[in-house]
This record gives structure tokens, sequence and C-alpha cells, in this order.
DNA sequence: TTCCAGGCAGTAG
DNA sequence: CTACTGCATGGA
């Protein structure tokens, strides 16, 4: 490899769409950490200090990287992969999932019809976690909104060709942010005092994502993060799947998901917790895939 | 106008 | 344990 080099190459794995992947991420939201054109992604690259910006596209049988912005090198290259890796969740082998769809009575359509949907990630929990409490419940178009303040306002931006592309803020600089700030934001008291408190915790390193790593079970993740005022069952589940990819996550009180389920089973009203239970009973291991998948349903 | 959205914490029984 | 309520705002 040499030094001018700046692209890099993933093959793709055996069950991938990229363009399920994009419709996930360009499906219809103002998303402000990352930019869609032409089927390529641009995406900021969080390596402090260093800003740079990968370009994600598709080429033949590979995802190809670029470093369109800023400095490449080896090291950087294999940052980038791994960032792409996790984001795409690139290392997993869908067959057994798309096995089990196969064999059930009203969702064996799925493997053709989302075939290569991955569980799209949020690689940094931090990001994760606020993104769900600006998302608890409110409707999505508002929750991008106020992502967007929230980022313009306190996050570190690169200009590459004339637009801005930003990066989450750090939970410093959040940590010390008051809730008449964030008021004026449209935020809620209650997400505003969230969202600070959540940015304390991870600043003092309270709490991190190798800390709750090395919990290495999903339950004692869920239990560790519940700890958190204002992290509830969804958010702590949302963000074991998202980030931590903990393969057996279910959303329970998610909108979303209870409507998917109720449509499936023809209920005409919200299903029960135990409904839910036994709906996912046979797919052991691919819970957070199914919730995915479910919500692919709905857009 | 009314209802509700990819919830959560607090309270009452 | 379950059931209920207040929170806050904008979309449909």
């Amino acid at each position: 490899m040499t030094e001018s080099q700046n692209t890099i190459q993933i093959p793709k794995p055996k069950i991938f769409s990229f363009a399920e992947c994009l419709h996930f991420l360009d499906r219809g939201y103002d998303d402000c950490l990352y930019s869609i054109e032409n089927n390529k992604v641009l995406k900021p690259l969080g390596i402090k200090n260093h800003p740079a910006l990968l370009e994600v596209r598709e080429e033949n049988d590979a995802l190809t990287i670029e470093i369109v912005y800023g400095k490449s090198s080896p090291e950087r290259l294999r940052k980038a992969t791994t960032y792409v890796t996790q984001w795409f969740d690139l290392n997993r082998d869908l067959a057994p999932f798309y096995q089990i769809l196969a064999q059930h009575p009203r969702l064996s359509y799925m493997p053709e019809q989302y075939r290569g949907l991955r569980l799209m990630g949020i690689p940094d929990l931090f990001e994760a976690l606020c993104w769900c409490v600006i998302g608890q419940q409110i409707n999505l178009t508002f929750a991008h909104r106020l992502k967007r303040r929230l980022v313009e306002n306190y996050g570190t931006s690169i200009t590459y060709r004339s637009k801005q592309h930003y990066y989450f803020p750090e939970p410093a600089q959040l940590a010390g942010l008051t809730v008449g700030e964030l008021k004026e934001l449209q935020f809620s008291r209650q997400k505003s005092e969230y969202l600070i408190g959540i940015a304390g915790v991870f600043a003092d390193g309270n709490i991190s994502q190798q800390k709750l790593a090395k919990l290495s079970e999903t339950r004692p993740m869920l239990k560790r993060l519940m700890e958190i005022r204002g992290v509830g069952e969804w958010t702590a589940n949302y963000v074991l799947m998202k980030t931590l990819k903990r393969m057996d996550c279910i959303t329970y009180g998610d909108t979303g998901l209870q409507s998917a389920v109720s449509s499936v089973l023809g209920l005409n009203r919200k299903p029960t917790r135990k409904e839910i239970e036994d709906f996912f009973e046979s797919f052991a291991g691919w819970e957070s895939y199914l919730v995915i998948y479910l919500w692919r349903t709905l857009s």
C-alpha cells in the first residue's frame, strides 16, 4: 500500500444489498450525520483531531471506502474499514435468519423482498443513547429536526465541496449545557434533563461502551443501561442492537413494532407483551434482526 | 381540532 | 406486579 492510496475495498458478504441498506439510510428523513448522493454515502470519520470524510460506494463485488477529505494512511483506512463493517453489520451471516423466516407462515416473503438488508448500526454508544432520548414519544420528522439543531449548535464539522458534514457532539460538550439552552432548541424539559444527565455520566467515565461490552451478556447490559435516568426498556434494547450488535433484543413498547406485529397477526389492536414474545419465540438469537425487518415493512 | 408519535418516570392500588 | 398520568411538540 502506498502513501498516497486513499481507497480500500471490502468484499461484500454473501447476502448483502447496498440498495436495501441505502433505502434505510435514505427513507425520507433529514439525517444530519451522513449524506447520500448518487448511491454514495458521505460520513465524517470519528478520529479525534484528525478529521476525515469517508465516501462509501458499491463497486462490483465490493464496498469501496474512499477518504475524500483529510489525510489517508493505512492505519486510517483500517479504522474506516472497521467503522463501515460495524455500521453495515458486514460480518454477519444472514443465512440462518433467512432459514427461520422461510419457515414462517406469514414472513416467508421477507428473504426475497428485503434480501440483503442489514442491521444498520450506530457505532457510537453516546450518540445512540442521545438519539433514543430525542426520538422518545415524538414523530421521527420532528426528532430528526431536533437532532439537527443539537448537532449544528454543539457539534464540530468539516466542510467539503461547500457543504458541512457534522460530527455528533462529544459528551463534555453537552454535559455543561443547561435545560434552558436546550429548551430554546425546542427540547422538552424532560428530554433536556435526560440528555444533559447522559452526557454527564459519559463525560465522567461513569459508563462507556467498553465497560458495557465487558458485561458480555444482553441481560446485565440492559440492567446497567436502565440505571441511567431517561433510559427505559425501549432505549436499552435499541442501543444494544444498534451499537453493541446484540442479536436478542426486542424493543418492547415500540409503536412501530407493535403496529407491524399487529398487522402480521391481523389483530386490529395493539399486541400484548405476551403476544409479541410468542411471535418472536421461533427467532431466538435473531430477535434484533426480526425487529429491523418488521420496521422495514412500515417504510 | 383531535389524536398520537420508533417512551419514561413517578404514583396509586 | 399492573394501571394510570404528566410531559411537550409538531404532523397528519
